[in-house]
DNA sequence: CGGGGCACAT
DNA sequence: ATGTGCC
C-alpha cells in the first residue's frame, strides 16, 4: 500500500505496520508537571531557594521523579496508582481536570480507571505545590513521558489534562511539525524537511527504511516512534549533575589577555560552585565559538579542548585554596592555544569552561585511607558519602572490587520497597485526603542530592599539633595524625616514605595489618601516584618524560596531564628513545613492562623505593599489566559512560612506565 | 527569543 | 571532540 494513502488510515493501523510497536505501554501512569511562569513565580516570591523545592516536595511522595529543566518534572506514579486502586471503590472515582478531546463528564471512568487515579494524584500534587510552595502548575496524565508532556499544555495555566490512549493520534496530529515532538529538535526537523517530511503525520508515514538510512537504525526508529506518540523511555531520577560549566558570550574578544581575563572570571565562579558541590573534577574543558558571518551555523560551531586536572589542583578547588584558579587558568590557556593560533587574528564570541569527570571523594571502606581520616567533623570536608573512589592516600583496592552505587539502581530498589505507611513530620499537608504519605521513612535509602557539602576548612590547619615536628611537617593534610601515630611504627615508616616519594608503596605491603594476613594470590599489585602530594620534582619528572596513560578503563579525559598544565611537551628525544631498545646495562633491573628511560628520570629516592618493591613483588607485576591491558566491559555497557566516570581509575603506577601508546589504540601497545 | 547549563550519542 | 537535544 502506498504510504501516502495509508496516511489517511487509522493511525493505529500504521503503528502495527513496521513501526516499533510498543507492546503496549498501557500500563504505566506518568505525570508531567509544568510550573506556570516558574521564573516569574519564583521571583515574585523572592526566594530563589524555591527553585529546587518542587522537586524535593514531589519526591517526598514518589521517588521516581525526573527533572526536566527547572520548571518541569516527570513522575512515574504507576505503583502509587496500583496501590490506590486496591483501596478505592471505582464507583467513587472520577477524573479530575480535563480529558484531551473529550468532555470529562462524558468519559466513563471504568475503562480508564488507572488514568483516572493518576489524574487524582496529579491534582493532589498540584495542590501540594500550591499550598506549600505557592506555585501553580499544569499537569499532564498519560501512559508515557512523551504524551504526558504533550498533553500537559493543553489547558493553561493552572489546569491539568489527561490523555486517553485512543486520543494519542489526535494529539500527535495536532502538532504543527515534527520539531514540536519532544526529542526532535531544530536540526533534525530541518533534515526531515529536506526529505519532504513536513508534518508529524508525514513522519509517521515515512518509510522506516529511509529514515534508518538517513538517521541510522536506532535514531530512525526512535523518530518514527516518537511521531506516533510511542515512548517507552523510563522516568529516570537524575542525581547530581555530571558536569559543571560556566560560559559567557560577547560581541568580540580578540586578544589573549581578554581571553585570560574572561577565563579567569569564569573559572572563579565555576570553582566556587565546584567547591560547594564537593566533588573533585578530573577534567577541564575549554569551549569557544568563533565569530562567523554565517548567522545560523555559528551557533552550532563550537570547538573544545579538554585535559586532565592535576589532583593537587582539584584538591585546591575543594579546599577553596586561592591557588586553584590561577592554576586552572594556566591550564585553560594552554587549551586555548591548542585551539586558536594566536599568531594570526581571532575573534571569539563565546567562552565556556567545564568541569567534568566529577569524582566523589569517599574512599573505599577497605582502603587503608579510612584509617587516616578524622572521624570527627574537623575532617569532614575531606570525605563525603558517595561512591568509592581511589583513596586519598592513594592506596586502593583493585578497581574490579569497586561497587557502583548507581543512583538509578538505588531508586529502582527503592521502588520495589513498599511505600512507607506513615511519616508524621512531613505528611501534614493534605493529610485530610487520600494523598499518599510522604516516604520520609525511606528517604535515607533514596539517592540524595549531592552529598552534604562541606566547605572549606583547610585540613592543614587542624590536628597536627600532637605530631613530632619532623613527621608533622610531612604528613599530607588528609591524614589524621592521631590515627597515624597509633599505627605500628614500620607502617608509619612506609607511609612516610610513600608521602615523600609522592607514590605509595604497593598495596600488598601497605594494606598489611599489624597482624598481617597475606595478600590474596593473584591480586594485582598497584602503585599509585598521589598527585596531590607529589613533590614538585616528581611531578616534573612525570611530565618531562611524557608519560601517557595506558589504561583501557580510562577515557582520554582521565589521562594524567601529559601535555597541559605542565611544561613537558614530548620531546623528539624521548620519542626516539622509546622506539629503540635501550642499553639494559645502563639501567637497574626493572620489570619488563617498565620503560627504563622513564624510570631513569624518576627522582632517585623514588627509584630506590620502586626497586625495593619490585624485588619483592615481581610476579604480581605481570598480573597487573595484563589486567591493565584488558579492555573493560564497563566501557561498552549501556551506561558505560556514567559507569566509567564513576568507576575507579586504575592508578597503577605501571601505566606511567609504558612506552608511548597510539592514541585511541585499544589493542596491544604500540611503539611510535 | 535567546542564552546558559545540562545530558547523551557518536 | 563534536553534534544534538532540552528547558
Amino acid at each position: 500500500m502506498d504510504p501516502v494513502e495509508e496516511g489517511e488510515a487509522e493511525w493505529d493501523a500504521l503503528d502495527s505496520g513496521g513501526v516499533d510497536r510498543a507492546e503496549e505501554d498501557g500500563q504505566r501512569v506518568i505525570l508531567h508537571f509544568d510550573l506556570d511562569c516558574f521564573y516569574a513565580q519564583v521571583e515574585m516570591i523572592r526566594n530563589p531557594a524555591l527553585r529546587t523545592k518542587p522537586l524535593e516536595l514531589l519526591m517526598s511522595y514518589c521517588p521516581l521523579v525526573e527533572r526536566l529543566g527547572f520548571d518541569e518534572n516527570f513522575m512515574d506514579v504507576t505503583e502509587m496508582v496500583d496501590k490506590r486502586m486496591k483501596e478505592t471503590n471505582i464507583s467513587d472515582l472520577s477524573f479530575v481536570g480535563h480529558i484531551y478531546g473529550h468532555e470529562a463528564s462524558a468519559v466513563g471512568v471504568r475503562e480508564h480507571s488507572r488514568l483516572a487515579v493518576g489524574s487524582v494524584i496529579a491534582a493532589e500534587l498540584r495542590e501540594a505545590l500550591r499550598s506549600r510552595l505557592e506555585l501553580t502548575s499544569c499537569a499532564g496524565v498519560a501512559n508515557s513521558k512523551l504524551l504526558a508532556k504533550l498533553v500537559s499544555g493543553a489547558f493553561k495555566p493552572n489546569q491539568q489534562t489527561t490523555l486517553l490512549p485512543q486520543s494519542r493520534g489526535t494529539l500527535m496530529d495536532s502538532l504543527s511539525g515534527p520539531c514540536k515532538v519532544p526529542g526532535i529538535g531544530y536540526r533534525t526537523g530541518a533534515r526531515l524537511k529536506a526529505l519532504g517530511v513536513l508534518s508529524v503525520r508525514d513522519l509517521q508515514m515515512f518509510p522506516l527504511r529511509e529514515l534508518i538510512r538517513v538517521f541510522g537504525e536506532a535514531n530512525g526508529k526512535r523518530l518514527q516512534s516518537l511521531a506516533c506518540g510511542t515512548d517507552l523511555s523510563p522516568v529516570t531520577p537524575a542525581g547530581p549533575p555530571q558536569s559543571l560549566s560556566d560560559e559567557d558570550s560577547f560581541k568580540k574578544i580578540s586578544t589573549v589577555s581578554e581571553v585570560e581575563s574572561k577565563v579567569k572570571d569564569l573559572l572563579s565562579s565555576l570553582c566556587e560552585r565546584m567547591r560547594k558541590d564537593g566533588r573533585l573534577p578530573q577534567t577541564l574543558r575549554l569551549t569557544l565559538r568563533r565569530a562567523t558571518t554565517d548567522t545560523l551555523s555559528r551557533w552550532f560551531s563550537r570547538e573544545s579542548r579538554q585535559c586532565p586536572i592535576p589532583k593537587h589542583t582539584a584538591h585546591r578547588i575543594r579546599t577553596g585554596c586561592s591557588e586553584a584558579v590561577p592554576q586552572l587558568v594556566s591550564i585553560a590557556m594552554k587549551l586555548f592555544h591548542r585551539v586558536v593560533d594566536v599568531s594570526g587574528s581571532f575573534h571569539l564570541t563565546l567562552l565556556n569552561v567545564c568541569f567534568s569527570n566529577l569524582q566523589n571523594k569517599t574512599p573505599s571502606r577497605t582502603s587503608i585511607s579510612s584509617f587516616f581520616t578524622h572521624s570527627a567533623a574537623t575532617a569532614a570536608h575531606t570525605l563525603t558519602r558517595g561512591q568509592e573512589t581511589e583513596a586519598d592516600v592513594s592506596l586502593c583496592e583493585d578497581s574490579s572490587g569497586f561497587t557502583q552505587p548507581d543512583d538509578t539502581q538505588n531508586s529502582k530498589e527503592f521502588m520495589h520497597t513498599p511505600l512507607s505507611t506513615s511519616s508524621s513530620s512531613s505528611s501534614s499537608l493534605l493529610s485530610q485526603n487520600s494523598l499518599p504519605q510522604p516516604v520520609g521513612a525511606k528517604s535515607s535509602t533514596f539517592p540524595k542530592r549531592p552529598a552534604p557539602k562541606h566547605s572549606g576548612l583547610d585540613a592543614r590547619d587542624s590536628g597536627m599539633a600532637s605530631i613530632p615536628e619532623e613527621k608533622c611537617s610531612r604528613l599530607p593534610p588528609h591524614v589524621d595524625p592521631d590515627v597515624f601515630q597509633a599505627l605500628p611504627e614500620h607502617i608509619q615508616m612506609e607511609l612516610m616514605a610513600s608521602f615523600q616519594a609522592g607514590a605509595s608503596v604497593p598495596e600488598g605491603s601497605m594494606e598489611r595489618r599489624p597482624s598481617g594476613p597475606a595478600e590474596q594470590p593473584g591480586e594485582p599489585i598497584q602503585f599509585h601516584i598521589n598527585q596531590q602530594e607529589t613533590p614538585q620534582h616528581a611531578q616534573l619528572a612525570l611530565n618531562q618524560s611524557s608519560w601517557v596513560v595506558h589504561n583501557d578503563d580510562l577515557s582520554a579525559g582521565d589521562a594524567p596531564n601529559d601535555d597541559l598544565g605542565m611544561e613537558g611537551q614530548r620531546s623528539p628525544d624521548s620519542r626516539a628513545a622509546e622506539s629503540r631498545p635501550l642499553a639494559q646495562t645502563s639501567r637497574p633491573d626493572v620489570p619488563p613492562n617498565v620503560d627504563p628511560l622513564v624510570f631513569s628520570q624518576l627522582p632517585s629516592d623514588m627509584q630506590t623505593e620502586l626497586l625495593a618493591e619490585w624485588k619483592q613483588r615481581k610476579p604480581a607485576l605481570k598480573t597487573s599489566s595484563r589486567r591493565a591491558a584488558k579492555p573493560s566491559p564497563k566501557h561498552t555497557a549501556a551506561r558505560g559512560r556514567r559507569a566509567a566516570a564513576k568507576g575507579s581509575p586504575d592508578n597503577s603506577l605501571l601505566r606511567y612506565f609504558r612506552p608511548q601508546r597510539e592514541e585511541n589504540a585499544t589493542g596491544p601497545q604500540r611503539y611510535c
